[in-house]
RNA sequence: GGCCCCGUGGCGCAACUGAAUAGCGCAUCAGAUUUCGGCUCUGAGGGUUACAGGUUUGAAUCCUGUCGGGGUCACCA
């Protein structure tokens, strides 16, 4: 990077002018409208060195000017010095990347880390809130291993509780002994419409207790399917064999279709975990941390921790019965995890923000058990995806269902592309396959370009743009670049040799070569929108220089080899920039 | 009510974590192809960054308060 060669010579030069050891620097790029490639803020300097800011930076600008070979002419504007950089430099630092494929990926791995996400519930099919979820997990997985982690993907599945016996309850009641093979149905999408009929059951039941005069809290309670399913549960803990059986088979076609769900949408797991086997694990873990003094058992027997040192409350991490919940479970599951994967370092939770406080509170009694990696718990909370009638309600069948929208995505792609399309030769088949492309990369890049920590306001009705800044407008962007590429009979990466770039090849220059800056960047700050902007700005860039500068019209050879391996590698860094994403690149579109 | 998050042109998003005249897309208007894919590009209009104070040479960014939106305060997960 231009900044670690000027870092130290910038430091140099004010210990000889001034005889002050600088501790650091500060570089920003400089804005388009001045004239330059990188700027030094002088403002900061002037708490160690007294002066006028102006003259200071002419000062420093002479200085570097003259010791740093890559620095060719500086200006002054108020306290901003801005060096330009040789044109050679930036061709040298392309010559020197051996192929863009795996550009700005750190290949040698410090350090694992293992990435949370999905963690569905088995009642019911997913939605487009389990996708942001989804998208945000795997992409963050990809970017923190593109950063030089080893990275464990995972889920935790919500398999067992009072929200599936509902579903059983209501097909024992009313399925007829209904299964995805004799209704054609996938399994997730029947275990959730018994979950629908459940609730309207209930509903129905309320009503009918309520004209007999109970009150609708003691309706609510008394209910009759209610209680059978809470029964259900009873016999389910027990272990009760016809239960057990029946919640196993439920499980399993709800487990074939996550699993197309999940291989449409483009994720997986490295491994799974199932609350069905971990949520007992955590007891041992609290009896622990009772001996410790962490937690401390009230008159009931139930545990807790108190949190009002941090601020926070009480906190009950066992109940009275001794049973698990919730928060005995993650504790334990947490533990468990570092015992499987002792290379981890640390967990990503891929969790809405709905629950920020249950994590503060799960990260901080780890902390207070005394493990090390507590510190490297990270909850990436993210915020609701939000319908212009308000939240999603799948009681109410207002959701928007995962497998509908992606294929609604896929066909307005194909719509699209029928008509604009440069598809000649391509069959059915292929087109299918590209229309998916094109369909699901509009819809990851549109929640992925979002700061994860912003809701999102989703209009079904409105659908989603294919122009200007989206992911198909990026992905026709690659597809015109092979396009190109096919033309000149590219092979392969060959140094350029050229000594001046237009403004706008040095313009790509700099900007590729912040790709692996972003990549860090991201990891650090768990955002795939860095990256997903990153990428945009990239293309814009390019499709600015592709339409002021002749590739094949080149005046000189030199120059024309030189806009083809631009152009490829641009299409390297589009294409592996999105697969951080989990979007696909088409050859055409 | 306590605590947490958010508030940026009509709409959707940025701003490298405190710096220059707050950028971009959609929409609106005006232009560009004897040329490699026009799903493209160039330009114009549109802002007191919710509001009021404060810290700082410098604030969309940090602090305090107000208003508005969301979340959370379960022996649910």
């Amino acid at each position: 990077m231009v900044q670690n060669i000027l870092d130290s010579i910038v430091k140099e030069g004010i210990k000889s002018i001034y005889k002050i050891d600088l501790e650091k620097v500060e570089f920003q790029e400089t804005r388009k409208d001045f004239e330059g490639d990188i700027t030094i803020v002088v403002f900061p300097l002037l708490k160690q060195i007294k002066g006028n800011p102006v003259e200071i930076a002419n000062q420093i600008g002479s200085y570097v000017k003259e010791h740093a070979d890559i620095v060719t002419g500086f200006n002054v504007v108020k306290g901003f010095l801005n060096l330009v950089i040789t044109d050679s430099y930036y061709v040298d630092y392309f010559n020197e990347v051996s192929d863009f494929i795996d550009f700005g990926k750190v290949k040698e791995k410090s350090g694992a880390m293992m990435v949370e996400y999905s963690s569905p519930n088995t009642n019911k099919p997913l939605h487009l809130g389990h996708i942001r979820n989804n998208l945000l997990g795997y992409s963050v997985a990809e970017i923190l291993s593109a950063s030089g982690k080893k990275v464990y993907k995972t889920q935790i599945i919500n398999d067992r509780g009072i929200h599936i016996c509902k579903s059983m309850i209501a097909w024992l009641k009313y399925g007829e002994g209904k299964t995805p093979e004799s209704t054609g149905l996938k399994g997730d999408k029947l275990v959730g419409n018994y979950y629908v009929k459940f609730d309207q059951e209930y509903k129905k039941e309320i009503g009918n207790l309520v004209a007999e005069g109970k009150s609708e809290e003691e309706a609510k309670k008394q209910a009759p399917i209610l209680l059978e399913a809470q029964e259900m549960l009873l016999k389910w803990e027990a272990g009760d064999q016809e239960t057990v059986s029946l919640w196993k088979k439920m499980n399993e076609w709800v487990y074939k279709g996550f699993d197309q769900s999940y291989k449409e949408l483009g994720v997986d797991f490295d491994t799974n975990y199932f609350e069905s086997n971990t949520y007992l694990l955590g007891k041992e873990v609290v009896a622990e941390g009772l001996k410790k003094g962490v937690f401390y058992k009230k008159e009931d027997g139930s545990v807790w921790i108190d949190l009002t040192d941090e601020g926070l409350d009480e906190k009950i991490v066992l109940r009275a019965d001794g049973t698990a919940v919730y928060m005995t479970q993650d504790i334990g599951t947490a533990i468990q995890r570092l015992k499987d994967f002792p290379d981890i370092e640390g967990l990503v939770y891929t969790v809405g923000n709905e629950q920020d406080y249950h994590f503060k509170v799960l990260f901080l009694i780890l902390k207070k058990m005394g493990f090390e990696w507590a510190q490297n718990l990270h909850h990436l909370s993210y915020g609701m995806v939000d319908l212009p009638e308000g939240k999603m309600k799948s009681r109410e069948g207002t959701v928007v269902d995962a497998d509908d929208l992606m294929s609604e995505m896929t066909r307005t792609a194909g719509e699209i592309s029928e008509e604009l399309g440069k598809l000649e030769g391509y069959t059915a088949l292929e087109k299918q396959g590209l229309y998916k492309i094109i369909g699901l990369g509009a819809l990851k890049y549109f929640i992925l370009k979002v700061d994860p920590k912003k809701r999102i306001l989703f209009d079904p009705k409105e659908s989603i743009d294919f122009n200007g800044n989206t992911g198909p407008f990026i992905q026709y962007t690659y597809a015109r670049i092979q396009s190109i590429l096919r033309k000149a009979n590219f092979v392969n990466k060959e140094r350029i040799g050229v000594d001046t770039l237009h403004p706008k090849e040095k313009e790509l220059l700099k900007l590729l070569q912040t790709y692996p800056v972003i990549i860090q960047n991201a990891a650090e700050n768990l955002s795939p929108a860095l990256v997903a902007n990153f990428t945009y700005e990239l293309v814009k860039s390019y499709n600015s220089f592709y339409q002021s500068v002749p590739i094949f019209g080149a005046a000189k050879e030199a120059d024309k080899v030189l806009r083809v391996q631009l152009s490829y590698a641009v299409s390297c860094v589009i294409k592996s920039s999105f697969k951080l994403l989990g979007i696909e690149v088409p050859e055409r579109m």
